[in-house]
DNA sequence: TCGTGTCAAGATCTT
DNA sequence: AAGATCTTGACACGA
């Protein structure tokens, strides 16, 4: 059983390197030319895009092929004050640049929209709003030639609105609404509140849409039932994928305070869930997501060397005999 | 330069 | 009905 292991966005062993630069809109409003506006946006945008590309290139020196695309990148991209704006077109090359790197070392990329979009939410406004993030993340994608098949975009299931039942029909209903091309870009993720892994999982079945497992929501979401039970079903989401089953991973940063993530990642809980896994002896990759990002990921990986049933392949790679 | 309040966004809980 | 809280890294501003 092949594990690869992957961080988000932020990368705290380089100096200087945020892929997540920004303005506030009232910083921005305050620029008196337009030349200056442009200025400021498309030089924030190239410092992020020159970020994310060194990050690539140090994830390569450290075999790790797993890693999630900040959402970030191009500030204020989905704000109509922008709205003139041709994030795209003033940055093609650099696009290309990355895409190419991404797809000649076949790495596993995705993104995640954050929990502002909500595709199921009954206010018009906020759908759409929605549907202009999602759009700004495919974009991105697609400036950077990656397909729809292998470059997806998580997503949660979204609020309740008092009525769950109602709510995921409205997800069904929105989502099949979407456009094709940002449709079928979009994977499920079982949230720490609201919908959880049993949810999430029927929503996947029915719409034949992959699931991402991520355990540590399940551990503050769930109805009693235990991953045991789902995990089968949740890989099986990936059949006709082009990449294994991917999971999300986090260690609680204290009982009190047991939604948050940790600094790093609890060795024992992250142990527990590979024995678990290995009942299946599947291939799958695991996106660590704890503050210390990078770091987590490599304080990880060093403690895993010492077992005797896992065969230490490299930073991003080991085997669970 | 450093510390801290604030920031595009929605939902949900609290009052 | 209005305000606080969630959560987050980074900005922005004032000491």
């Amino acid at each position: 059983m092949l594990v690869r292991l992957g961080y988000v966005a932020m990368n705290l062993n380089l100096e200087n390197c945020s892929p997540s630069g920004t303005i506030t809109v009232k910083t921005f409003s305050k620029l008196t030319s337009e030349e200056g506006k442009l200025h400021r946006l498309r030089k924030i945008t190239r410092e992020n895009l020159n970020n994310t590309l060194r990050i690539l290139r140090y994830n390569k020196a450290y075999n790790i092929d797993v890693y999630r695309l900040t959402s970030k990148l191009v500030p204020l991209a989905t704000h109509p004050i922008t709205k003139e704006w041709d994030y795209i077109g003033d940055f093609m090359d650099e696009y290309i640049e990355i895409g190419q790197f991404i797809k000649d070392n076949n790495y596993r990329i995705s993104a995640h929209p954050d929990h502002y979009t909500l595709i199921n939410s009954p206010t018009d406004k906020v759908f759409e709003d929605s549907l202009r993030d999602l759009d700004y993340h495919v974009k991105l994608f697609e400036a950077m030639g990656l397909d729809d098949y292998r470059y997806k975009l998580v997503m949660h299931i979204g609020g309740v609105y008092k009525n769950k039942e109602l709510s995921i029909e409205r997800f069904y209903e929105n989502f099949v609404k979407l456009p094709d091309r940002i449709r079928k870009r979009l994977i499920l993720e079982n949230d720490d509140k609201s919908y959880t892994a049993k949810d999430v999982l029927g929503i996947c079945k029915r719409l034949k849409v992959p699931m991402v497992l991520d355990v540590h929501h399940h551990n503050c979401a769930n109805e009693g039932e235990n991953l045991e039970e789902l995990i089968s079903d949740i890989f099986d989401t990936w059949q006709d994928e082009y990449f294994v089953p991917k999971v999300h991973f986090s260690s609680p940063k204290s009982q009190k305070e047991f939604r948050s993530h940790a600094d790093d990642i609890e060795l024992e809980e992250f142990c527990e869930f590979l024995a678990i896994a290995k009942k299946l002896d599947r291939d799958f990759d695991v996106m660590i997501e704890a503050k210390n990002k990078d770091k987590a990921l490599f304080n990880l990986s060093n403690k895993l060397k010492e077992f005797e049933n896992i065969r230490w392949i490299n930073e991003g790679h080991f085997e669970v005999l």
